[in-house]
DNA sequence: AGAAAATGAAAGAATTTGATTGATTTTTGA
DNA sequence: TCAAAAATCAATCAAATTCTTTCATTTTCT
């Protein structure tokens, strides 16, 4: 992994958890310590963060949000594992397309930058932009809840596109009715995108794995699976109707 | 834990309880008595708390509170001033259109709610969302530098739309050629949305009057110009050509 | 190929930590 | 009130962790 790479995903991780141990460094960019210990030095130097015996702190961020953000960070390992994993199966020259949602938010920084990516999420747009990645938004209604563009005008403006590979959210995994959103308008874009992409991967952490169902958006066999542990019980049951990656730690 | 982690976590607690006793320290941080003690004599020293016996305390000033930054004073910018009239003119139930950039986006905290929004500009997602304004944006390529949708995408997306008023920023105003931007991609946009619109308007303050041209964009007869003060003479200049409604303080 | 830069590993120095000990303070109970 | 008991405290030390420095190896650039 190049420099610049490694210290871009250092300061991201600053941003989101004020304090980090070298150890999860280690972890995120597979790296050696040393590395890492050069990285932070250089970053200190020019004065993007501060080292503290362990780690590294964040400079001016705000302190003072510790309750949500806290609880947000601990659910956060599993998403980045699997969202570096997912970016791990884009290769260079590929169109891609990122659902909307902060699942699939999380592959963006782990994206090789030639790639063409078209999305529904409106969070996507800034981190996507500043990688330089070139960026297409799909266009219709703005839907306030989950930051995606929905709607008729979606569907017709995402049928222009072609994909290589597409990158989608759930809310749920349902082992008989397939993946499951609770709005129908969001469960037929993402439909269509799966059916306009060569491969289709669904990102999705082990909690999403329920047997609630809300409306039923694709048969199971279209897509992979990308999740974290997954106790054997519950493979077992989809493991005959989808493919299944499990990402461990 | 690293020590600044623990630091954090203290003062924290001290923020709700004023008075915190040892164990419930070593409770919260998994710690030793002694990492504790440690702990409580540092912050002690860099005057953030009072040690008392079996604990510590909060003390009374809080210097945690960074002051609000003063809001703007009622001094409107002739931005402002020039949005705050373009509001106006949109009435209940109307569609209409904002063009990218930051003048525009100066209208939308003075909008009617009651509309349909449809836009090409990215910075204006947000803001429109939190004011639950009904919000269609065009689909296409997403330019980094203005955080606008452009490209052959964007003008097919925009043509299934109709609008009772539109308003458009500009780089530049020339007596001569029109209404100027230094993007042909862009300017396509806007000339087609003025198009689509039942009336056009432009916002533009002084600065934006000059002769430099960079890409002709529309005949200024098919839009109002509202702006701020104007010389007398550029205003004849232009009036024979096209609407100006000048907005006075 | 050769030079320059980046990397990983290792050794010793420095820091942090937890347990212990004895001193000090607070509480208890007559 | 006073002394014993209990709790808290500061000081110390050894173990664990982390840090810096150094050097050989790999990668990258020319």
């Amino acid at each position: 992994m190049l420099t610049p790479e490694r210290h871009r995903l250092i300061l991201q991780l600053l941003k989101e958890k004020s304090i980090v141990k070298i150890q999860e460094l280690v972890d995120l960019t597979q790296t050696s310590e040393s590395t890492i210990r050069r990285d932070l030095t250089q970053l200190e130097q020019g004065k993007f963060l501060k080292r503290i015996h362990g780690g590294a702190a964040r400079l001016q961020g705000k302190l003072s949000e510790p309750s949500m953000t806290e609880k947000s960070t601990k659910n956060l390992q599993p998403k980045r594992q699997i969202a570096q994993y997912a970016a791990s199966l884009v290769e260079e020259g590929d169109c891609i397309y990122l659902d909307a949602g902060s699942t699939v938010m999380e592959i963006i920084p782990f994206l090789p930058k030639d790639i063409v990516v078209v999305t529904n999420g409106l969070m996507h747009i800034n981190p996507l932009l500043e990688r330089n990645i070139t960026t297409y938004l799909i266009g219709g209604y703005a839907k306030q809840k989950t930051n995606a563009i929905i709607g008729r005008g979606a569907l017709a403006s995402l049928e222009h596109y072609r994909f290589d590979k597409c990158f989608m959210g759930v809310n749920g995994i349902h082992s008989q009715f397939g993946y499951t959103t609770p709005d129908q308008e969001e469960a037929m874009i993402k439909q269509l995108a799966i059916s306009l992409s060569r491969e289709a991967f669904v990102l999705s952490d082990d909690s999403k794995f329920s047997e609630i169902a809300f409306a039923k958006i694709v048969d199971l066999h279209e897509a992979t699976i990308i999740t974290n542990e997954l106790d054997p019980e519950t493979k077992e049951q989809y493991m005959s109707k989808t493919t299944i990656k499990v990402v461990t730690s």
